[in-house]
DNA sequence: ATATCAATTTGAAAATTATCGAAATGTAAT
DNA sequence: ATTACATTTCGATAATTTTCAAATTGATAT
C-alpha cells in the first residue's frame, strides 16, 4: 500500500470523535442493531453528541479512506467495516514488530 | 485504551511525511545504521526532503503519541519504535475483525 | 577558544479541518 | 398531496496543522 493511502486511513481514524464513530460501527456487528455486520446510522446518531451534518461528514471520509463501506437503504444509511482493508492495515504494522 | 489517546496516535500517523518518518525508523531494526532497533536521525534526514525543524517537530509528536522512544546520545538523536504500544493497537483493531 | 554541526525553538504564513445552522433532497407514511 | 424524517449540501467560522527561515542551544572536534 503506497504512504499517502496509508496516511489517510490514518487520518480518518485521527479524530476522536470519528474514531469514536468508527468503533461503534465496527462494534456494531455484535450490538442489537445488527444485520450481519452492518450498522443504521439512526441507532448510534444519539450516543454521539455531534450533529448531523458532522456525522455525514464524518462517515463520507471513513468511507473515502476506505475503512467502511455504506449502502443506502430507503431513506436510512447504512455502515460495515471493511475488514480485508483492516487486515491489510494490521499485516503491514506486524510486520514492523520484532514480536511477529 | 481510551479513545483520546488512541486517535492523537493515528493522528500522530496521519501525516504523510511523519508517517513515512515513523516508518523509516520503524525499518531501521534491519538497515545498515541500526544499533540494537535504533535509528539515528541524521541518517534518515536525507532520504525525507523536509527540513530539520520540521523533522523535530514531526519526532517530537511520534513520541509524544508513545509511537517512539528517542535517547539523545551527545548532539545526536536516536529514535526506536515503542513495540509495546505498537502491539496493542494491533491488539485493539484485531479485536473487531470477524477473521481474528 | 573557536568552529562545526545536530537538533531545537521561535515566529509566522498558508493550508486544512471540525463543526454548526440553515436550507435542500429524497424517501416513506398518512 | 402533505407531512415527517434521515441524510446531505452549503456557507461560514474557529481552531489546528504543516512548514519554513532565522536564530539559538549544546556538544564535539580542531
Amino acid at each position: 500500500m503506497d504512504i499517502k493511502k496509508m496516511a489517510k486511513i490514518f487520518k480518518a481514524l485521527s479524530n476522536p470523535n470519528r474514531l469514536e464513530l468508527y468503533l461503534k460501527i465496527a462494534d456494531a456487528r455484535e450490538s442489537d442493531f445488527q444485520t450481519s455486520g452492518e450498522c443504521f446510522v439512526t441507532d448510534i446518531i444519539d450516543s454521539l453528541n455531534i450533529g448531523a451534518p458532522t456525522i455525514s461528514h464524518h462517515i463520507k471520509e471513513l468511507a473515502n479512506a476506505d475503512l467502511i463501506i455504506t449502502e443506502k437503504r430507503g431513506k436510512f444509511l447504512t455502515c460495515r467495516v471493511n475488514e480485508q482493508l483492516v487486515a491489510e492495515i494490521i499485516k503491514l504494522l506486524t510486520l514492523r514488530q520484532s514480536t511477529k
